[in-house]
DNA sequence: TTTAAATAATACCTGGAGGTGTCATTTATG
DNA sequence: CATAAATGACACCTCCAGGTATTATTTAAA
């Protein structure tokens, strides 16, 4: 049910990324992360490995290590985020789910949906971090707001 | 993962209704519906009961019996569908899952996005079944064309 | 050199969407 | 009335995304 078009992989992906945009020089810890977003802290940890591993972000272990973002704000783009948390298959899908649809017949819906599926792209590949940056409004939970939660 | 963002069972619904709309007058037994679109015929079954629980289509039991259409065409948008098959979150979603995004600070996607959720929301509101049937490319699995595959 | 604070690896747990199996009920028709 | 062809009800199974638990490794700094 309920409409998703992020899992929510990739939408703890896109939260982690936008915050760690705030300062692209910073080393972050998951432990700050944590601390600002409420992202299950295991699974958190999970991720940002698997985040490190994309190459979009770079670890540093040991005592005050963390992440970082690897390159300038502006070379990455959402799609790109959404694409190393695996969800990448917008393009070519169709709105029944018809397997030919793209090759043989095309379905009632291709026209009109081709178009939603364009416009959520065009959104996705032309927003960048650097532009998430800029917009300034920026939507975390600060860690004074909260009611104390439990990391285990 | 995969960007979905209709669940396998809307999409279901969705198939099943706009082949429905072929005849509007026609009763459909889960059978034809199964050799047509070749959803999993058990939660096929499944699926055709909630549909006529939720008034769209009506059943018929007994020998002879099936399900059909319950208006006119004209009256059932996509988005009547979308709802009957439990997906119906898309108005109020955050790009990020924020909860506070909407009554708070606004998340740095929040009109972006919005306007993204708005024109998926224009084209299913306005989409009848009516307009599919217009539209007329209708692409659903042939009888003849498709190896046998088991019913159960 | 020891310790503490960080990440890495890996295996396991869990709920719910999607899918099955079985039996009960309804009804047209011979 | 008996039968067959349809839907209805309901319990169960399975897989995997999302979430946990545990142990190993790395490294700054006391």
């Amino acid at each position: 049910m309920s409409f998703m078009i992020f899992s929510k992989t990739t939408e703890y992906a896109l939260r982690i990324m936008n915050f760690m945009a705030m300062d692209e020089k910073k080393l972050y810890s998951a432990n700050d992360i944590y601390e600002n977003l409420r992202i299950p802290f295991r699974y958190l940890r999970k991720q940002m490995t698997i985040l490190s591993k994309s190459g979009l972000i770079i670890s540093v272990q040991g005592k005050n290590g963390g992440y970082r973002i690897s390159k300038s704000l502006s070379e990455i783009s959402l799609l790109d985020i959404t694409r190393v948390a695996g969800d990448n298959k917008i393009n070519n899908e169709c709105f029944f789910g018809f397997k030919s649809c793209a090759f043989e017949k095309k379905c009632a819906m291709h026209y009109k949906w081709a178009a939603v599926r364009k416009s959520i792209n065009n959104v996705l590949t032309s927003t960048t971090l650097e532009e998430l940056k800029k917009t300034g409004t920026h939507n975390f939970i600060s860690k004074n707001s909260l009611i104390f939660t439990k990391k285990d």
